[in-house]
DNA sequence: CAGGATCCCTAGGGATACTG
DNA sequence: CAGTATCCCTAGGGATCCTG
């Protein structure tokens, strides 16, 4: 079990915690957001994330990979070629995402100005 | 500003992120969910969140206010009471909030086959 | 009751080097 | 290109004690 993750899920808790387990990590949400446009490359996801390490990337995408939520189809080239895509259960994110793209789209004034207030 | 949290901002890109940085927080999405019901003292949160320490939740629970979705009602009363509820801003989210309560429920079983595989 | 302040430790994650 | 493997460090967070 992944350490710390949904530890107690005996006992039901809230229906959230199992969402937050799959989409909760660092750039999970971002990386899926992204996917939603189509399959991406490895590198290309590194592009559009500057700010995460290969090795986190690597690590994020694993876990979305072992929750059935993206799909990663290896083309045995040269040079090697991996991509990345939302699986069908990947795909029932979308509302979502999208919502999440929304609401930061109309708020990205007033963060912008509390980040400036700290 | 908040360390590591959306330090690029000068450079636009994902509105994602801005969601992300608002809600992404190890313990607020849950947080936000409890108070869609209503205002919930510190202590109820306490007890719904027993994984999360005292001092997790405070430093939580003050962000989620610096970023104005949530309300701090302090009753000056003895011994102490404090209440959390959703601002405007914060009851916004709800759309979100349901949908992955929404999304969990129905994956609920297949996240803990996901976990017992590992 | 609802935190604030300290001390302290570990595991999350960066940097670098290497490989199929 | 798309990772994997190591080393290494720091800051995230637990435990404890204190207070308005």
């Amino acid at each position: 079990m992944r350490k710390g993750d949904f530890e107690h899920y005996e006992e039901p808790g809230c229906p959230t915690e199992v969402t937050v387990g799959v989409i909760g990590g660092k750039w999970k949400t971002l990386i899926l957001t992204y996917l939603m446009a189509g399959p991406r490359r490895f590198g290309e996801i590194s592009r559009l994330l500057p700010q995460a390490s290969k090795r986190m990337l690597t690590l994020q995408l694993r876990e979305l990979e072992e929750d059935g939520v993206i799909h990663r189809e290896v083309y045995r080239e040269v040079p090697p070629k991996v991509e990345y895509s939302l699986t069908e259960c990947g795909e029932s994110l979308k509302p979502i995402l999208l919502l999440m793209a929304d609401w930061g789209e109309k708020h990205v004034d007033s963060k912008i100005e509390a980040l400036k207030r700290r």
